[in-house]
RNA sequence: GGGGAUGUGGCGGAAUUGGUAGACGCGCUAGCCUUAGGAGCUAGUGAGGCAACUCGUGUAGGUUCAAGUCCUAUCAUCCCCACCA
């Protein structure tokens, strides 16, 4: 017998793998397709860190699962190689990203096989190499010809160290990605020229197709979230003493009447134009601070400020004369770059108005819902206002009604008589149900709650109309309190804590929040009140009808806004490819013709960044002199290299046809394998994920490719955290090396089954040093159980432990097959430890060379094959396979197989447990209880009390209420 | 501020439709065995109690014959977005 040395087999076996191509896929054959990959990855100098360990593995086990069931299965591999680190390298080196990658590459390739990782060499593509990004200057041309590419000048984040545009996601908390320690300089604002996509064209149609998606949820809401569609209106304010007007965008246009004020954003076009020169000298320095400023540092900064211009706008909706005030709250990228400001309504215009005295209009009433007492169709409607009449005293504490026998707790409330006085009424319902006279009113909720509901006792609906009115209490001077028959109640102090545990009305919620924060901006829907001939309407009515009405006076339309921007490609840098743009003097920029792509980057000796702007391919004379390409006169190239994003945005797609020369894939191909089966990543999950539907559903736009979405299912999984909760970072020099797990023995089989083991992939593995030990105890007791059989005499018998062999294997396969389908790693392993476990309970009984033992180790072997490839091969020709188990192998379960003779019964008295009878499997119900009665324990528990209920749940449990 | 997720032994985590809480692994305890190893095998391991039994899934209520699971409130941790009108 020899024992388990990972170390020997590992390497054998990759040595095979190699060299047979069992991972090598035929992108023509006739069987199922399956494709399952990761996010490719970005080569550097470290290696590969337990963060690739877990996100390829969690792949290989996918595509190996298929592989073995039959799938013409592909698991590519790639390289992102375009990018910021290695060129930042050559900056410090000399040593040109070039040679860097053609140095670290093929240690990868040494370490992805280490790691027994299935992938189809033969097929690997990297971004960096012209065959691979004449395609992603291709895609530039293509959209520049279907109108979807547009050259800008934006304020751009700036990178003060890289001397680098960054794109809004490399910022973070106001830093650089790469640049984000304590003594990095936050990042700047500068105007410049740049490439965009056009990807809000594909808003709509993105954000639609999300909810589709088999994805992790939190993905996909992420990706709606970035979307962020919003729907409303822009409205046209007309300037007072102009023919000008103001633009504005609203998704309130219900709240029109409550709009006290405009405000424009520092940047808008019209700030210079409408200043008066009284206030000119105020605005321009406002304007010049905003813009200095950093957007971070703008919102660094929680309280609002502005300036007014001393001009006035026209509400269009009851023609009032407003203020037109500036701010920088109010965002120039978005919108129209102006808002109509309803303070009443919006907690932000809220604070504004409330700094600078500008004057608060409540247009909307809350509406509220008893849900309990519904109001019942044909019943008359009676309207009634109401006050809730919240009492203080000096200790905090609130008055309240309680009442004896309803169970009925909370605030004195009453109905307000036609013509009566609101403040009146309340005093005088205070004084009349709770005796307290001397109370002194302080402040009114800002809005009414409106509630329509079935009251029982007259039969009727009420539709009524609360105020909610709060006072002081003075002194506790009190009057006789006089009840009438039915007024069962009295008043009782409670702490301000316990006021959400009054009865539930409709709008206490509301009330409490009021009373906690002392001023509460009602931003919910409800009922339009003040507003004109819009009165009484539901906000969402009113809405529609003011926009169709201000539509017909011209003055306003439908608009939908997205929080997404176009797709800056544009990067000052080198190590990218290079913009297939050539600018003449006379023509102005031009597309590089299709013929004359790839635009090849050229070498370069210097790299750093020539700082004005333009990235350093500036610097390289030969190449930056080109003809035109339409009047064949005098020409420059684009200097700005395409955001990597470019690259990664359709690499999954060139899997299908790697090597294609003559186009970036043939459809006939890609429409058989796409799309991605599985895909999964730790990290990039919003912008690189939609980047890659936006490209996939141009290609699909202009008929390259069927299918418009590119990944079918996507996991999002979680990083391998330490041993101590913290995430591994470089600078602690606390990570992982797989690497070095491997060779001290344990092997990558132990590591790719520990880290499929430890957690559900979408929490993340944290780092447990005796964890890797504990899969190796668990793959060491399989090779034992196999070498054992191997190495037994052949057993004639009838092995007398027949079912329960097969009832384990059997179960373990079903459970392990339809775990990994559903992408529940860590119980199909702990489904097969507990099958070894199994074994080698049973083994004790009769151990030895049959049919039914080798069938049962047989599929315990090809089931740890994904996890666990390598000892999973050497144990399959152990059992006397002259194939490999990775292709075809995958046993199948016999349902028959998991009944078992007799089943345990679970016997409950009252619910609780208190015994466990054994009953054969057809055993009826009442045989059943009858066996349950007659146990010892459930008797003692049952005698002198009478059984007023059986449940019975087939062959689970029996539980007897008795009394 | 907004949105989302998660709270279960000493630890990582299991638990279809509500139906025996703690699968599996780590750690720990005891015993066995031996080529004395970073080994293997067997048994035990939520808490309290001699026991019957009682308590137990962040906290407080509720629904139910039965709640980790459903409802209400609340606390904590983590992640994402962050003045998007």
């Amino acid at each position: 017998m020899q024992r388990y040395n990972p170390k020997e087999i590992e390497p054998k076996w990759a040595k095979i793998w190699d060299e047979t191509g069992v991972y090598t896929t035929d992108l023509n054959s006739s069987r199922p397709k399956y494709i399952g990959m990761s996010m490719f990855n970005y080569p550097s100098g470290a290696g590969i860190h337990i963060g690739h360990a877990m996100n390829y593995t969690i792949s290989d086990v996918k595509a190996r699962f298929k592989r073995q069931q039959g799938y013409e299965s592909y698991h590519p591999v790639g390289w992102d190689a375009f990018g910021l680190p290695a060129e930042n390298y050559a900056i410090k080196t000399g040593v040109s990203p070039q040679e860097s990658m053609a140095n670290i590459i093929p240690g990868y390739h040494k370490q992805y096989k280490a790691m027994g990782w299935s992938n189809d060499w033969e097929k690997e593509i990297a971004t960096h190499l012209p065959e691979y990004y004449k395609w992603s200057q291709w895609i530039f041309c293509e959209m520049y010809r279907h109108g979807l590419v547009y050259q800008d000048s934006r304020m751009q984040w700036w990178c003060p160290i890289d001397n680098t545009v960054l794109a809004n996601e490399q910022v973070i908390d106001g830093k650089c990605w790469r640049h984000d320690g304590p003594d990095d300089p936050p990042v700047e604002k500068r105007e410049i020229k740049q490439w965009f996509f056009k990807i809000t064209d594909y808003a709509d149609e993105l954000l639609e197709a999300t909810d589709r998606l088999d994805w992790t949820e939190s993905v996909k809401l992420a990706q709606k979230n970035w979307i962020g569609k919003s729907s409303g209106a822009e409205i046209d304010f007309a300037l007072e003493n102009s023919s000008k007007k103001i633009k504005v965008f609203t998704t309130r246009p219900d709240t029109i009447f409550g709009a006290t004020f405009l405000v424009l954003a520092p940047e808008h076009e019209l700030v210079q134009q409408i200043t008066g020169e009284e206030q000119k000298a105020e605005v321009d320095k406002y304007v010049k601070a905003a813009i200095a400023k950093s957007e971070v540092e703008r919102q660094e900064s929680k309280e609002k400020t502005g300036v007014f211009t001393g001009a006035y706008a026209i509400n269009p909706a009851n023609d009032e004369k407003i203020p037109i005030w500036i701010a920088d709250y109010v965002l120039t990228g978005y919108g129209t770059g102006a808002i109509m400001a309803v303070p009443g309504h919006d907690q932000r215009d809220n604070e504004f108005a409330k700094k600078y005295d500008l004057p608060i209009i409540e247009t909307v009433e809350a509406y509220t819902f008893d849900e309990e007492n519904p109001p019942k169709k044909g019943k008359p409607n009676t309207k009634r206002n109401v006050a809730i009449c919240v009492v203080k005293d000096k200790e905090g504490k609130f008055l309240t009604l309680k009442w004896n026998k309803l169970d009925w707790h909370n605030f004195v409330m009453g109905g307000v008589e036609e013509g009566e006085e609101l403040i009146k009424a309340a005093k005088r319902e205070i004084a009349e149900e709770t005796g307290y006279t001397d109370v002194e009113f302080k402040s009114r909720m800002p809005f009414a709650l409106n509630s329509v509901f079935y009251a029982a006792h007259k039969d009727v609906n009420r539709d009524i109309r609360v105020d909610v009115l709060l006072f002081k209490l003075k002194s506790d001077k009190k009057q006789e309190v006089k009840l009438e028959a039915h007024e069962d109640f009295e008043p009782v102090w409670i702490e301000q804590s316990k006021l959400r545990s009054l009865h539930p009305i409709g709008g206490l919620d509301y009330i409490v929040r009021w009373i906690e924060e002392g001023d509460y901006v009602y931003a919910g829907e409800g009922r339009v009140i003040d507003s004109g001939e819009y009165d009484g309407l539901s906000t969402s009515e009113a809405r529609e009808k003011i926009v169709t009405d201000l539509e017909k006076q011209g003055v306003a339309e439908e608009k939908v806004n997205y929080r997404m921007r176009d797709w800056s490609v544009s990067r000052q840098r080198y190590w990218g490819a290079p913009i297939p743009i050539i600018y003449c003097k006379k023509c102005g920029p031009k597309l590089v013709p299709d013929e004359d792509l790839p635009v090849i980057l050229p070498e370069l000796t210097d790299f750093t960044p020539t700082g004005d702007g333009r990235g350093p391919l500036a610097r390289a004379e030969d190449w930056l002199k080109v003809d035109c390409p339409k009047c064949g006169g005098p020409a420059e190239r684009e200097t700005d290299t395409l955001d990597t994003y470019v690259d990664s945005s359709f690499y999954m797609l060139r899997y299908f046809d790697p090597r294609n020369q003559e186009a970036i894939f043939d459809s006939k191909i890609a429409n058989k394998w796409a799309p991605i089966d599985f895909y999964n990543g730790g990290d990039h999950a919003t912008a690189h994920m939609l980047y890659a539907r936006f490209v996939t559903r141009f290609l699909n736009k202009i008929g390259k490719i069927n299918n418009p979405e590119p990944f079918k299912q996507f996991l999002f999984n979680g990083k391998v955290s330490a041993s101590d909760g913290s995430a591994f970072s470089k600078s602690k020099g606390n990570g992982i090396d797989p690497l070095e797990i491997i060779s001290q023995g344990y092997g990558a089989d132990a590591l790719r089954t520990y880290l499929m083991f430890a957690a559900p992939l979408e929490l993340g593995a944290r780092w447990d040093p005796q964890g890797v030990p504990g899969t190796y105890r668990f793959l060491n007791r399989l090779w034992n159980l196999v070498e054992e059989f191997a190495h037994s005499k052949p057993l004639e018998t009838r092995d007398s432990a027949k079912d329960e062999i097969l009832r384990a294997a059997h179960k373990m396969i079903k459970k392990v097959t339809e775990d990994i389908e559903a992408n529940r790693y860590n119980t199909a392993i702990a489904a097969m430890m507990e099958c070894v476990n199994d074994f080698y309970r049973l083994k004790v009984a009769e151990f030895g060379n049959n049919a039914i033992w080798r069938k049962a180790l047989e599929s315990l072997v090809a089931c740890v094959a994904p996890f666990a490839p390598f000892i999973a091969d050497e144990l399959w020709q152990q059992l006397g396979h002259s194939s490999s188990v990775h292709k075809d192998s995958w046993p199948k379960w016999d349902e028959k197989y998991l009944q078992a003779d007799t089943v345990k019964i679970a016997v409950q008295v009252n619910g609780k447990l208190r015994a466990e009878i054994e009953a054969s499997t057809d055993a009826t119900e009442t045989e059943i209880t009858k066996l349950a009665k007659a146990n010892d324990n459930v008797k003692a528990h049952i005698t002198g009390k009478k059984i007023i209920k059986t449940i019975y749940v087939p062959g689970k449990l029996v539980n007897l209420v008795a009394q």
